[in-house]
DNA sequence: ACTTAACTTGAGGCATGCCTCAAGATGTGA
DNA sequence: TCACATCTTGAGGCATGCCTCAAGTTAAGT
């Protein structure tokens, strides 16, 4: 199901080299970066890449995924690491808004723009998935207020990836958005 | 100070087809309307409009002062008309929210976006002004926690401000925003 | 060596939106 | 009525960025 027909050695080469450039730019600049700044990169006509991946979607899936999952596997990991239920919770969104800041690629891809990204949906699924369950068992044990669901929690994420990619911030945000989360312990 | 040598009529007349329609174009997509819509919308040329008003803040200038003042202004007496110090500060965000979805220039306005437009931003000045002397009065009346600054307040309201602006935007948003602030009563 | 399917190329067409300026139109005062 | 300063016009140049396709190049099988 991966690659029928083997390509020709310098189209070969070519991939790579795209997917090279693109994972840089997509992570430096996010997955609305310049098509043409990654052929350019790659040191490849925009031809090339459009014969290779088709569109912008096709070229996203073939180079985020990996990263992007690995990076949220982590994530994943540590706040499983946190022994309390609280601390969970709250080692996910900041962990999150970590990544958010820290990964336009990741960002956009969470907020889900390029929709047509399939293999990327599954991924951020999984993920906010992680998201509810850690609200659910925040609920069962108490220490989260009830009126603080699970889509407070994604209201959060989704503030967050909005604010992360303005230049222009203002210092503070991400403290005073915390905030919300901070006010619904019991 | 305001107008040297009057306009030929013609001209008059066109400034003022202008500004009508630059008001209703910024007021529902916002101060990056393009100026094409606004000069066709009046009826008159895009060079007319370049002609009169020199550049799009200019135009901003010459049309949106009136409008933000007024609608700014009212919230100031709303708020002010509140016996609390916390019904005050809670009115004030709130109403600063309701503005900044329902008035996209509005918005633009608050969010700093055209700082060329000189004549809005005492405007703004004013009411974030009017901000600050709401938190100063909740921590003098101890109904505030100390640690919730007036910049915690101006992140609010820009992080308000750039989730408004967003078209696919989830649902629960200022809700989930809003309980930044209720973190903070004493 | 030759053939040919596979691959690459980049100019060029599309769209959006900025802003200008030479040519033409028109209000207005004499 | 007429001259002319004032105004209007919109095509066209700029920039960004998308995507395509006819022509040229090249890997690879015989």
């Amino acid at each position: 199901m991966t690659d029928r027909k083997p390509l020709r050695r310098d189209a070969r080469d070519n991939a790579a080299k795209l997917r090279a450039a693109a994972l840089e730019t997509f992570l430096a600049q996010g997955l609305d970066a310049p098509l043409e700044v990654i052929a350019k990169h790659a040191g490849v006509s925009i031809g090339t890449l459009y014969n290779r991946f088709g569109s912008r979607e096709g070229l996203i899936d073939a180079v985020i995924p990996d990263v992007a999952g690995a990076r949220l596997q982590v994530l994943a990991a540590d706040v499983l690491a946190e022994p309390v239920a609280k601390d969970r919770l709250q080692a996910f969104l900041h962990g999150m808004i970590d990544l958010q800041i820290a990964d336009p690629a990741l960002n956009d891809a969470i907020l889900r723009r390029y929709p047509d990204a399939v293999a990327l949906i599954g991924i951020c699924e999984h993920t906010m998935a992680l998201g509810r369950d850690l609200i659910d068992e925040a609920h069962r044990e108490g220490v989260l207020a009830p009126d603080f669901t699970a889509d407070d929690l994604l209201n959060l994420l989704w503030l967050a990836g909005t604010a992360a990619r303005e230049p222009h911030a203002p210092n503070g945000w991400r403290d005073t958005l915390e905030r919300a989360l901070a006010s619904a312990w019991t």
